[in-house]
DNA sequence: CACAGGAAGTTCACGATGTCAACATTGCTG
DNA sequence: CAGCAATGTTGACATCGTGAACTTCCTGTG
C-alpha cells in the first residue's frame, strides 16, 4: 500500500533514499537508542552504498536528527491517542484535569513502549537553528500539533476552566513537562525493573502530584 | 597534592591503573558525555597501551559504568554541599521543606555544572547486578550516603515534621526525583538556551511545585 | 530528438576505534 | 632464588564515519 506500483523496477536511482534511510535509522534506534543508528548499517538495509547517504545528510548527526524528529512525531501521536479515548464528563474542571492527565500518560507510555525512540527524540539537536524565525521545529502528530503544543493546549484548557492560576501558567508547562519527562527516564533507567502494576500506580501517583501542585489552592 | 610521593618513579607497572583510567574517563565524560569516553584515548592519557585497560575492565561499558559511579558520587556531594549551607530556622516544618529544596537544588545544579558527568551518571547500568543481596550500588558522597538516600532522608524529615502525609510517602521519592531529574534534563536539552535568570526562576518554581504537591493539604 | 548538465550512487582509501590472541615484564611468594 | 600470576605490550582484525574521484542515469534545452 505504500508502494504505488510494485511491478515497475525501483525508480530512477532509488526513488526516495532519504526517507528510506530515516526509516532504517528509526528501526535501528528503536532497538538500541540513538547510538544504534549506524550510517553504514542503515545504508546496507536500504541496499545502497554507505556514501550514498551523504547525498541526503551532511553527516551522521544529521541522520540522527531526522530520526529524532520522526520520534518526536510519534510521541505526539501517542499523546493524541490517549487524548482520543477521553470521554467528556460535563464538568469543565474535571475535563481539563483529565486532559492534562491524558497528555502525561501518552508521554510516559510512549517512553515505555518505545524506549529507544524516546531516548533518540531527546538527543543532540545541537545543529544550527537556521534562520531563527520559525517557532516550531516540526515533529508534529496527526493533528498537526507537536508534543509541547499539546501540553500547552492542556494547560490553556485548565486556565480557561479556572483550575490553574494565571500566575502559575508560565512555569506550569516546564514543571509539568519536567515531572513527566523525569518519570519516563527514571522508569526506563534506575527504576527499570519495576513490575508493571507498581509502575502504573507510580505513574498515577506522579501525575496526581503534578495536578496537585498546579491546581489552584483551596 | 594528590600524589604523595612525586620523587619516586611510577611504581611497579603503573601503580593503580584502574583508578587512573577512571579518572581519565571522567575527564572525557566531563566534556562530551558518556559517548566521549573512548578507551584508547583514556589509555593514551594515562600513558599506557590500549589493551592494558582490559586487565581492569571487561570492556568499554565496564569503564563507562565505573565513571558513572564516580559521577553519582559527585552528584551526592553536590547535594551535600547544598545541605551544608542550610541554617536551621527553628521551625521543623520549614527546616524539612528547606532540606528537600536543598537536595533538589544540589541535584539540578550538579546537572548544570557538569552536564557530561550528569548524563553519564544515568546511562547503561545494564550489566548483571551480580549476587542480588546488596541494596546499595556505591556512588556515595562524603557523608557516605548516596544521592537517592539523601532524598529519602529529606522525605523522612518531612514525614517526621508532619508536612508529608504517610500515605504519600511511598510515591513521594520517585515523584520528587522525577520532577527534579526531568527539570535537569530539560534545562540541558530542549531548554538549553535559557538565560540564567529565567533558569533559576524556573528551578525555584519547579521545586515549589514539588513541595506543593507533596505537602499535606489544608 | 539528441545531448550536455547535474543529481544520485559507487568505488577506493584513510584514520580511528573496540577487542582478541600471543608475548613480555615484574613484583611477590614459597 | 625460582617460578607464578598479575600486569602491560605488540600485532592484527573487523567495523565505522567520512573525503575524493569516478560513474549512471534522469531531465531540461537547443
Amino acid at each position: 500500500m505504500t508502494v504505488p506500483d510494485a511491478s515497475a523496477p525501483p525508480p530512477y536511482h532509488h526513488g526516495n533514499l532519504r526517507h528510506a534511510l530515516v526509516r532504517a535509522g528509526t528501526d535501528l534506534a528503536r532497538t538500541g537508542g540513538p547510538s544504534a543508528i549506524v550510517l553504514r548499517e542503515a545504508a546496507r538495509r536500504v541496499g545502497v552504498s554507505p556514501n550514498a547517504a551523504y547525498r541526503h545528510f551532511s553527516a551522521l548527526p544529521d541522520l540522527i536528527e531526522a530520526v529524532a524528529l520522526e520520534a518526536l512525531a510519534m510521541l505526539a501521536r501517542s499523546m493524541e491517542a490517549e487524548l482520543a479515548r477521553l470521554g467528556p464528563t460535563g464538568d469543565d474542571r474535571l475535563d481539563a484535569l483529565a486532559h492534562l492527565g491524558a497528555v502525561g500518560r501518552g508521554y510516559v507510555h510512549f517512553a515505555l513502549n518505545e524506549p529507544g525512540l524516546f531516548a533518540t527524540a531527546f538527543t543532540a539537536p545541537k545543529t544550527s537553528h537556521g534562520g531563527g524565525g520559525q517557532r516550531d521545529q516540526r515533529g508534529q502528530g496527526d493533528s498537526g500539533r507537536s508534543a509541547s503544543e499539546l501540553l500547552e493546549d492542556a494547560l490553556d484548557k485548565m486556565l480557561a476552566a479556572g483550575v490553574l492560576a494565571p500566575a502559575d501558567r508560565a512555569a506550569a508547562a516546564t514543571s509539568a513537562w519536567a515531572a513527566v519527562h523525569g518519570l519516563s527516564e527514571l522508569l526506563l533507567g534506575p527504576l527499570g525493573g519495576l513490575p508493571p502494576a507498581e509502575r502504573e500506580a507510580l505513574i498515577d501517583a506522579s501525575l496526581e502530584l503534578v495536578g496537585r501542585g498546579l491546581i489552584i489552592r483551596g
